[in-house]
DNA sequence: CTCCAGGTATACCGACCGGTCTCGTCGAGA
DNA sequence: TCTCGACGAGACCGGTCGGTATACCTGGAG
């Protein structure tokens, strides 16, 4: 798990799982892409859904950190924002990767419970920061709205725009232009 | 693609590229459960691909019109968010069919014009009913965030929220309970 | 009567699926 | 020196993928 190939297999699988998605991926690709026989992958991983555990979780782990890292240096909540930003620069236009997870796996995949620690543990940062339970909900709401925009849209606009809106702005009052 | 078994083709694939996701089911399952041969799909829709434009397009064809049924006996912002509640009954606790094909679509899979485009028509509905670009816009990413929810969170309760923000409330104020 | 659309049944194609297996190699630690 | 874990090469498994082909049946319209 920890060894240079099984790192690799990870990287590439991460790569592979999130540009076309987990089913229209196969195990001999990753295996391949890392340079890498499909033994060494089962030798360290067992299954192509222990992978995809994987793949979310080590996704996870990054975004977080990131998150963190940037939290730590400016606190508030359009730092949040501004992480999805930053992060759509090579998370290209395809949208939030555990969103596009979810919709293809089945809701009792061992994954999914990934998932929903992701989102839950966003969810809880906006609180911690706003100390406002209510107001965490609503602005999660438009992160997920403003993310879920960028998979069928293409641009950050909606990501801009639910920032801005964020940024304490009444819900009525327009930030566009 | 009128023929009484074409019919018999896209209500099954419809119900298991949604239940099962896109690219996981394949045309012999969907040509079975139709209870016709593979011959008579490909007869009928030439190809998978085709078969899951229609798919789509059938699918916004009846979400639009009970949208607009409903809209004509009770016009308003929150008869949309109705209307996406009523049908989560059957769409059960999986979201919106078209987050779900666009996770699994590339970019320029035929059908992935038949998602923007009914995006872009709820999100001009909503225009058309508040005659505020911005405002809808506002409403847009709610309703977008909301359904994106309901596919990790497995119930309505953030379309609930989200149609208590939108419903006039300002930004801040609590709703829950 | 004839023709043809709309079917059924079934075999087939090459490619790929997730997963297992054997065999061999190489380098580091005891 | 010997062993053991990490890995490569590659064959193999049963099954499924999207898609095509051949042959046959049937009911209704010309």
């Amino acid at each position: 798990m920890t060894t240079p190939a099984g790192q690799r297999i990870l990287e590439q699988a991460s790569a592979l799982f999130y540009a076309h998605g987990i089913t229209a991926v196969g195990v001999a690709g990753i295996a391949e892409a890392a340079g890498v026989t499909k033994k060494t992958l089962y030798d360290c991983f067992g299954s192509k859904s222990a992978l995809i555990t994987a793949y979310l979780q080590r996704r996870h782990n990054q975004w977080w950190a990131e998150l963190q890292e940037r939290l730590a240096e400016r606190p508030g909540v359009d730092t949040v924002f501004d992480t999805y930003l930053a992060h759509s620069q090579f998370d290209t236009e395809l949208g939030c990767g555990f969103q596009r997870a979810a919709a293809e796996l089945p809701h009792d995949h061992p994954a999914f419970a990934v998932i929903r620690a992701h989102k839950q543990a966003v969810r809880d940062e906006l609180e911690r920061l706003t100390g406002d339970p209510e107001r965490a909900d609503f602005l999660f709401l438009l992160l997920e709205g403003a993310v879920a925009r960028r998979a069928f849209e293409g641009t950050t606009e909606a990501l801009e725009y639910a920032r801005g809106v964020a940024a304490d702005r009444p819900t009525s009052a327009p930030t566009a232009d």
